[in-house]
Order: C-alpha cells, then sequence, then structure tokens
DNA sequence: AGAATAGCTGTCCGATCGGTCAGATCTGAC
DNA sequence: GTCAGATCTGACCGATCGGACAGCTATTCT
C-alpha cells in the first residue's frame, strides 16, 4: 500500500483522542494508544516527537480557532457581541465536541499548546465570560454567563446523540435563554 | 498536643482535595499530598489505606447527598419536581464547589465510591437530566436540562467568588431560565 | 543492482509511582 | 517506671511509564 503511513498517524491521532476523553491525558499510557491500532510503542514515538506532542496535534486547530473567535469579537459591543459569541461558541462546540473536553481536562497539561503560538489562549476563557455577559461586572451577569459557557462546552462533549441541526438550534436558543436575552 | 494525630487526618483530606482540584486525581502523588502537609508519605498511608480510600473519603459525603437528592425527586412530578431538581442541585453545588469537579472528572477512577453502597450514583446524573427536562424526551428539552445542569456544576467548580446568597439566587434563575421556566 | 530514505520494531533505561515493613517515638494508663 | 497502643518514619520493592537507540524491512531513486 502506498501512502499507509499517512494512514497510521492519523489512525494513532483518533486513537489518542478516544482514549483522552474515556481515560484522561495522564490516565492513557503511550502503550495504550499504540495497542489501540495495533502497532508498536516506538512507532508511536517515531510519528509523534512525545507524548505532549500527541495532545498538542490535537488540540491546536480548535485552540487556533477559539483564539480567533476570541479576535473576532473583540471588535463587536453590546447585543451584537453576545449573539456573535453564542453562535461561534455553538459551531465551536458541535464541530469540536470530544476535543474541548480534551482541551479543558488538560489545559494544565498543555504545556505544547503554549509554546506554540498560543498564548493568547490562556484567557480566552475569561475574556468569553466578559461577553456573554454583555461586558457587565454584575455577579449575577457573571453567573449566567459561565453557566451558558460551561453548558455548551457540557453538552456538546457530552455523548448527547442526536442530529447536528438540531443541537445547534437547542444550544443556541437555551444559551440565550440562560443569558435572559429572546431568540432572533 | 492531644489529637494531633486527628488534626493531621483532615490536613490530608483538605490538601489532597485541594490538589486533586488543582492537578487531576492521577495527576497528583501520595508525595505530593504528603509534602503539602509536611509529613511523610508512610504516615499518609497511615491514615488511609491506599490512594482511592483519600478518593473515597473525600467524595462519599457528596455522592451520598447526590443519591438522597435524586430519590427525593422520584416522589415528585412535572413543575414540582423541576424546581425541586433546581433547589437541591444548586444547594449541593454551593456546598460542595471542589468535590462536585472532582467528582465528576474521576467518575470512573472512583471505584471506592461504587465499593460503598452508591452504586445508585451511576445513573444519577442521567436521570437528573430526566427530571430536569420535565420527563420530556425531546432532544431540546433535553440538551436544555444537560446546559442547566453542566453550567451549574461548572459554576460551582469554577473559583467565582462571591457571596453565598447571591450565587444561590444567580444560579437559580439562571438555570430557570435555561429550561425556558420564570422564576418564582 | 545498489544506495538511500522512510517506516517500523524489540529492547533497554532512568524516573516515578503506589504500597509494604520493621522499627523509632510518643502518649496515656496503671 | 513501664507497659501497651497509637502515631510516625526511612528505606525499600515491584510495576509502570515516557522515552532513547540500534537495527530490520520495504520502497524509491539513480
Amino acid at each position: 500500500m502506498a501512502r499507509s503511513s499517512t494512514a497510521l498517524h492519523e489512525q494513532l491521532l483518533a486513537a489518542a483522542l478516544r482514549l483522552f476523553v474515556q481515560h484522561g491525558f495522564r490516565g492513557t499510557s503511550l502503550a495504550d494508544i499504540a495497542a489501540e491500532v495495533g502497532c508498536s510503542k516506538a512507532s508511536l514515538l517515531y510519528h509523534f516527537s512525545n507524548k505532549e506532542a500527541i495532545l498538542g496535534e490535537l488540540l491546536l486547530p480548535v485552540g487556533k480557532e477559539m483564539v480567533a473567535l476570541d479576535a473576532r469579537l473583540a471588535d463587536l459591543e453590546g447585543d451584537a457581541a453576545v449573539r456573535a459569541g453564542i453562535t461561534g461558541l455553538v459551531d465551536l462546540t458541535v464541530r469540536f465536541r470530544q476535543e474541548i473536553k480534551v482541551l479543558f481536562d488538560n489545559m494544565a497539561d498543555a504545556t505544547a499548546l503554549r509554546e506554540a503560538d498560543m498564548e493568547g489562549l490562556d484567557g480566552v476563557g475569561h475574556r468569553l465570560v466578559g461577553v456573554l455577559a454583555g461586558g457587565s461586572s454584575d455577579p449575577f451577569d457573571r453567573v449566567a454567563a459561565t453557566m451558558a459557557l460551561g453548558g455548551m462546552f457540557l453538552t456538546g462533549g457530552g455523548q448527547l446523540e442526536m442530529d447536528e441541526e438540531t443541537l445547534r438550534e437547542a444550544m443556541t436558543i437555551s444559551a440565550l435563554r440562560t443569558l435572559g436575552r429572546t431568540p432572533g
């Protein structure tokens, strides 16, 4: 077979993601990942320089998109910012269900992300809460914003099996409600 | 000093909780916990038969109260069940902020809980979603319920520093909104 | 055909981890 | 004082982990 090597690389990534979601980063050994795809541990370390590199390659796309969303929201204000924030977060959540769970579980371990150009990722959580709270620093608004944000992440990471369209709509409307805003 | 031994026992529990929240169960070593309170690893293992026993002693109270809440809700129906569910969850979340985070991070590892009389804990999450969804199996309702539930757990586990009364009120109202219900 | 390169593996290593154990120290009861 | 039991500790052990390395194989290029 011609490009079976590249195939293995992505098989390993998929297996790692699966195992990281199930057992956590620290709860998954290199041997586990290798065994999942039926290759040797040494072969795994041929494709990835070390364990953190797997995590990095897995989370870099999500991280980049979160930072991009964050930057996009910085130009907006008030109601427009809140709605754009929810739309963007719902989109991210639906597209990267498992990755987001892994990302937030292992934020502290993901040194690889910070060693990339991802320093911007650190404060993104707090800034998103700020946006969803409509810029308000009122405790009530911030709790609502944190709940909307947390709920989306947990719903996305959860094993809810339903068609993407319904999930998007349900998450959007529920989040708007949590923030005390009417849909539309 | 008289009962310094009992004091050490609880110092160890507090240190373990702190470290489990920060670095996770697997990311915390027995040596870390012992060092945090300045005693030897062997002394730690004198107070707790093994690492899981620490987790168990830390999570058993929360687990019991979650099962108790679950049982209490089983007798209710409709709107009353939803509101009692939210009240109960808010109460639990406020009282056991950190423990809940640890509980959900390490549900799979917490064999100790299942070895206690806590088998009832397994399905409690799904049942609570069912209650908050008002018994409905509509996908929309279940997403909203999951978001309200997830939001509360994440808000509670988060490091939001605010007075307990405000937090209770904000969480209750936000959760009711998420579920499309009017407060009061 | 032969060289070179990429892909893959078995084997080994140092570090760390959870846990054991025999013994030191301390305490209160008599 | 001394005895018993509780508390605490240093030293040690087997297992596991992340990672290094030298070599095997197959493909591709000249």
